[in-house]
DNA sequence: TCTTAATGATAGTATTACTACCACAAATAA
DNA sequence: TTATTTGTGGTAGTAATACTATCATTAAGA
């Protein structure tokens, strides 16, 4: 048997649904070569379409512009994590076991997932590293946020601030240390391997390392309530 | 007495010393106030030209792009700030109370300093928010590291961790926790004000609980030791 | 006074970020 | 079956961006 993996996208990021034709998985998977290798700044719908075989406008009848491409590719990666992170954790009773096997799902290497023929993981989990932030930092969050835009990210941060509220009924700060994890999930992580001087694991450069960090951090934290 | 309060910048950074000219100083001034008003994106120095009164080429004199302008003024802030926080906790012997004292620092709003006549903190403290990752966050990292424009992060990094390990000596991650508290003293106040469901701070906005759950981050996380 | 440095003004180029239009093929509906 | 919609390719064109180059003028320093 085999099993497409659906992430239900909100239809406000696309003129026309990227998932239901050829060009538009094209557009998906090779936009997520192009900006995990050359970064999103150097992105352009001319360059993505000469490396499809497309042409530019083609592109553009399915993104609007490639601020919106990049928030399609960065919640999409927030719905696949969040499945995983569901199905990973099911039948796991203990909370903290729970926690674990969340920040070790943040911050390990992703690998490709063969349910998802059109989306390589592992790349995209080097965008969301690099290029997740852009998504939310720029002027127009406001009017984003109001498309919800970041609901798969909310989504996220909600279920990880359930686990630490099970972890620790009295802690006061679920949400915050959720999106605490999360960022510093991938922010230590581009550090290790690009600043080493900021972060303590410049000698070795593994991310088990991060994921002691982050246990630390967050044990420590919620444990004393 | 007026004492003018100078930060000694990267040559590297620029093409004209900035800080030497009547247009450069305003070059500075200028560009703080677009990039906080309009954001970094719709920064360009034809714009940043005509709203200094002067041209595009003028600018160009100055800054080979605006990419090293940004660089530029975000590591003014972090000298500026490492210098704000050795002089704010000098003869503080208290490791403890310093280390508040730098969370207390990085983040509360700042006030404009009037020891620096042309840059305006508070709002360079609003770019550090929302455009600070922007720094690095690209694919010539390893080129900009090469050429030092990361060393006044990494020395800031480098004092606040010292205090931590001043707190507690034994404590394995003093820099990953450094970079810890101030990313998220950012991040958490970004998301406060814009994407407050991905905190616990949203109904109040106030950014005096995030200091709350910065200091019980990193006091949990040190104090077992 | 001679020279250099800083600025202003203007022009020009390649690329980017789009929009618009037309033609064609395949799938779908009448 | 024909008619129509849908997806795609191809081409053009435009305004803005990100620069580079040149020349004249003014102010400051030697």
């Amino acid at each position: 048997m085999k099993l497409q993996l659906q992430i239900k996208m909100n239809e406000d990021l696309f003129l026309r649904n990227p998932e239901l034709t050829d060009l538009g998985r094209k557009i998906i998977k090779h936009s997520i070569q192009l900006i995990s290798q050359h970064g999103f700044e150097s992105l352009t719908f001319k360059k993505l379409a000469e490396d499809i075989g497309s042409t530019e406008a083609g592109v553009y009848r399915y993104f609007e512009n490639k601020h919106l491409l990049l928030v399609y590719i960065i919640s999409w990666y927030w719905g696949w994590l969040e499945y995983q992170i569901s199905f990973q954790t099911n039948n796991i009773t203990d909370p903290i076991v729970k926690l674990k096997k969340v920040i070790n799902l943040l911050a390990s290497t992703v690998e490709d997932d063969p349910n998802t023929s059109n989306v390589d993981e592992s790349l995209l989990h080097q965008i969301i590293i690099s290029e997740g932030s852009k998504a939310y930092l720029t002027k127009q969050v406001e009017e984003d946020n109001e498309h919800q835009f970041f609901k798969p990210y909310k989504d996220l941060c909600a279920v990880i601030g359930n686990i630490i509220l099970e972890c620790s009924p009295k802690y006061k700060y679920p949400r915050s240390l959720a999106t605490t994890i999360i960022e510093m999930a991938h922010i230590q992580n581009f550090f290790m391997n690009n600043l080493p001087a900021l972060t303590d694991f410049g000698k070795n450069k593994e991310e088990s390392e991060i994921i002691l960090f982050l246990n630390d951090l967050v044990f420590s934290s919620i444990k004393k309530g």
